[in-house]
Order: C-alpha cells, then sequence, then structure tokens
DNA sequence: CGCGCCTTTGAAGGAGCTCAATTTAGGTGG
DNA sequence: CCACCTAAATTGAGCTCCTTCAAAGGCGCG
C-alpha cells in the first residue's frame, strides 16, 4: 500500500484529498506551542506569523505509514497527538532497526531534507495526528523570522545529538543499560508533556524495542521480568510503572567495572 | 590540557592568538570547494559572497582536540586537510563511542547548535587543517543568499541521514558485515576526494576503529586478518589495498541467511 | 469460544569478549 | 646506524552474554 500524502497548499494536486482531515490551524492556540518547532521560543507578534505556515492536520491512523524510504520529501510532520516508529532497513529489506520513536510535540522528516526524498520509513503506532509544514513555506518564514531560522537550525542539531546518544548506546552498552536507559528516556519525555514519568503505557511491542535497542525480542522479554524482579518495575505487557528511577540509573553503571 | 581555541572576528578575545595559523581564505580558490558547505553548488556570483564568511584557517596538529563536550559553540569547522574524530563519552568517562571520522571537505561541530555548546569531542588523527567558519556570520550571509541556506540545510539533514545508517550498522549487522561496511564507506569517500578507492592509508588505529563498530579491538583485529585470508584486502597495519570489492559487499549479506 | 498475535520462559549454541602472551613497527637516544 | 623502548597489532584459549530454537501462556477480538 502508498504511503500517505498529506497535501500542503503548494503541493502538486489536491489541497485535500480522500480521507485526510484537513484544518487551518492557529499555531498561537495549539496546546503544544511549548515543544513544537515553528512556535517554540517565538515571541507574540512571532507567532501571528507562525500562523501563516500553513500547517495542515491529518489524522495517521495506527499501523500507517506517513513516508516511506524513497518518498518525495516536502513536509515536515509535528506530532499533534499519537506515536511514530521510524525505521531504516537493509536494502534486502529483511533486517530493520528502529532509529527513533517520536512523541507529540517532535518533529519528524528531516531525513528528507538532504537528498529531497525520505530515506527512512515513519508509521503510527497508535491513531495519530500531525501536522504537515510545508517544507518550502517554512524556508520562506524564517527567512523574514530570524528566531525561527534559529530554532530550526537547533531542533536539527538536537536530532544529531539525539543520534549520538543512541549511537553511544548501541555501541558501547551492554542489554541491561540499553533496557533502562530506554525506560529513563521514555520516563523523562512523558514528563516533558505533563504526562506521569512514572506510570505510563509503552505504545511498541517487544519488538519494536527490541529493533530499536539492537537486541531480540526475547532477550527485551527477559530483561523486562528481570527488572520487575529486581523490584526496580512493574511491567504487563505494555503497561509501565517505574517504582526505582535511582535503580535504573544505577544499572547503566553496572555495564564496566 | 584545553582545547585549541579558534577565534574567528566576532567571537571574544584576540582574533589570532599563539600557535595558530591565521590566514585569510578565498573560498574561490579552495580546491575543496566541490566538497565544502558554504561553496558547494554555489555559482560564481555567490562565490564571492561566501568568500565574506570570514574562514579563519587553523592547523590542528596530530592527537590535538578541535572541540571538547562541554566548550561553548561558535563555529563549524570544514575540514580542509588532514583527518579526525569525534567521540561522545558515557558520564564515567570509561567507555566512549566513536560517532565518525572526518576527512577534508566534510564539516564538523554541528551538535554544538542546539544548546550552544559541543556534545562531542574531536580530535586530529594527524596533522590537519580546519577553516573555522563564525555560525553567527554564517546564518548572516545564509540570509543573503538563499543557496547557502538550502546548503546548509542538506548538510545537516545528510548528517542525520549518515547517523541513521550507523544505527543500522550498531544495531542490526554483525562484525563482519560492519567492518566491511566500513571499508567500502572509507573506499567511496576516497575516491570522491580523487584518491585511489582501492588503496588508502586508515588515519585510525584498530582501537579507534572497534570503538567506532562497537566491537573491541581484538575483534576488529581478528577480521583484518580474515579478511586478508579470504583475499579480499591486503592489510599491513593501516595501509589498506582492496583487492575484491565485490566481494566485500557480498560479506555484508552473509548476516542473515 | 476459538483464533491470532504478542509475550514469556526454557535450554542449548555461538559470536564476540576477556585475559594473556607474542610480534611488529616506529621513534629516540647513544 | 643500531639498540632500545614503547605503543600498536596479532593471535590463542576460555568464557559470557546474547541469540536461536522451541514451546507454552495470555490477551483481545471476531
Amino acid at each position: 500500500m502508498p504511503s500517505r500524502r498529506i497535501a500542503t497548499d503548494d503541493a502538486a494536486g489536491a489541497p485535500n484529498a480522500g480521507n485526510i482531515a484537513h484544518i487551518e490551524t492557529r499555531c498561537s492556540t495549539c496546546n503544544l506551542r511549548e515543544l513544537c518547532l515553528p512556535c517554540c521560543g517565538l515571541s507574540r507578534s512571532e507567532m501571528d506569523v507562525a500562523n501563516r505556515v500553513v500547517l495542515n492536520r491529518a489524522r495517521v491512523p495506527h499501523g500507517e505509514t506517513l513516508y516511506r524510504t524513497g518518498d518525495r520529501f516536502t513536509s515536515l510532520y509535528a506530532v499533534r497527538d499519537g506515536f511514530f516508529k521510524s525505521t531504516v532497513q537493509l536494502e534486502d529489506g529483511r533486517r530493520d532497526q528502529v532509529t527513533g520513536f517520536s512523541m507529540p510535540g517532535e518533529v519528524l522528516g528531516m531525513d528528507g531534507i538532504a537528498t529531497e526524498c525520505h530515506t527512512c520509513n515513519t508509521i503510527a503506532l497508535e491513531d495519530s495526528e500531525v501536522c504537515a509544514i510545508s517544507f518550502v513555506r517554512l524556508q520562506l518564514l524564517a527567512h523574514e523570522v530570524p528566531n525561527l531560522q534559529r530554532q530550526f537550525h537547533k531542533l536539527m542539531s538536537s536530532e544529531i545529538v539525539r543520534e549520538n546518544g543512541v549511537m553511544l548506546l548501541l555501541g558501547r552498552m551492554n542489554a541491561e543499560e540499553r533496557l533502562a536507559m530506554f525506560l529513563l528516556n521514555l520516563s523523562q519525555r512523558f514528563a516533558a508533556r505533563g504526562c506521569s514519568p512514572t506510570e505510563f503505557d509503552m505504545r511498541m511491542t517487544r519488538e519494536e524495542v527490541s529493533a530499536y535497542l539492537g537486541l531480540k525480542m526475547e532477550t527485551v522479554s527477559r530483561l523486562f521480568s528481570q527488572f520487575q524482579q529486581e523490584g526496580l518495575i512493574v511491567a504487563q505487557r505494555r503497561f509501565i510503572r517505574i517504582l526505582d528511577g535511582a535503580g535504573l540509573r544505577r544499572v547503566m553503571g553496572r555495564g564496566l567495572g
């Protein structure tokens, strides 16, 4: 099945096709503006300008692809609601690595800027909603609003920094440490969104967690059980309660001496 | 020892301190302009504008740090000559992961944009030379030259894409595949610089290669020996000759039946 | 209620690690 | 110019952690 095309005004074709909800969005009233790219760090008046980026809101049902490798790049996507995974695949397509999970306020699609084609696949892990931000328009607007330009640069840089962290995790941590780090990271991101940092529902399967952590599903499952026995967490399938955050942090030191 | 500070005109302090060679550089005469950020893809007249970015050339002797974690971010660095590694460290500092090796024409320092402090360490693997590009000035100039803005965005995006590839390597490839991929990547990058793709001198130690590939030094050493016995390469310490590139490419399929 | 998918758990195997000894290359000073 | 010294690289043997293969358990949904 084809990945869904979310039209932005300057994209070829109808601006509002098929089953995709198209909503004129006002950033200034968006409850994610603290987290979202074009709004974060902008003053009230700048925000009015930002409203003109024309964000086309679109729903992405659970399991649907937002964009896939090879798709032409036209927009960035701010996650408004829901949860996504991004994956890269080995040519043969048999093995794939999850490069990240994205939650509300985070921005997807920056991989496509370089070649103007996407280089990974992004799939909704639950019924989700994104704001499609026309990249051409974003650039035009950023030209007028230096602060927006800066925010955008910081956003791309953060993604580089984040990926550096994942490389450290994949290259130099053992299985225990990887899962502990993963849980702490999720926890911290939920907290930043005003959700409980100690009790949350993971949206991803064990398989997807393992594809992110560079492990096998069975290993991840065993580790959840182990952490539970050690009294660090309660894990009932996707539901997680963190009982001992400090303990998890300590796990990350168990790797070497 | 402190990391070396390379002053750009708008940085606080003397613009040309100590043992650092300061040379007014003209991009239009630089033999790297095909590869380098501010020049790549720019027309002749745009290039003249680019000359005004004020690139301070600086030498970085073998083993010296260009910037380190926590250093204030002021500039990007285009590698003019030499070879660098970038590393991130676990808090304890005992384990570190090499996030990339950089060669002439490549740009370093984009990790610093997000927080205005660098989040990795970058060290010269041989006597090297960089152009320090004041980020403030780059932004001003990019504002005047849209093409430069676009090139810069593509550059950051490429870095994201590159790191996605490394995550795939670290998360889903076995040791053989990792080394094969590494050698083919080096080869291809040397080729792009007009150097022989089949015969080159690696600038990094086995230790550094292993810190990049998420393996141990001994494993990497064994693999070099193995590849040599299989007739894929000649490896005499850092000198590498690729005898059978197609064979190396085939190695990357051996990972999963 | 039964089917499919996700998850858990066990037992055995193997890829890469650890520890340790040896070889080689490059730099330095007599 | 050679002997020495140190750092890098190689190689071996045994071990460990994670994987592989297999089976059973549990939850959601038609």
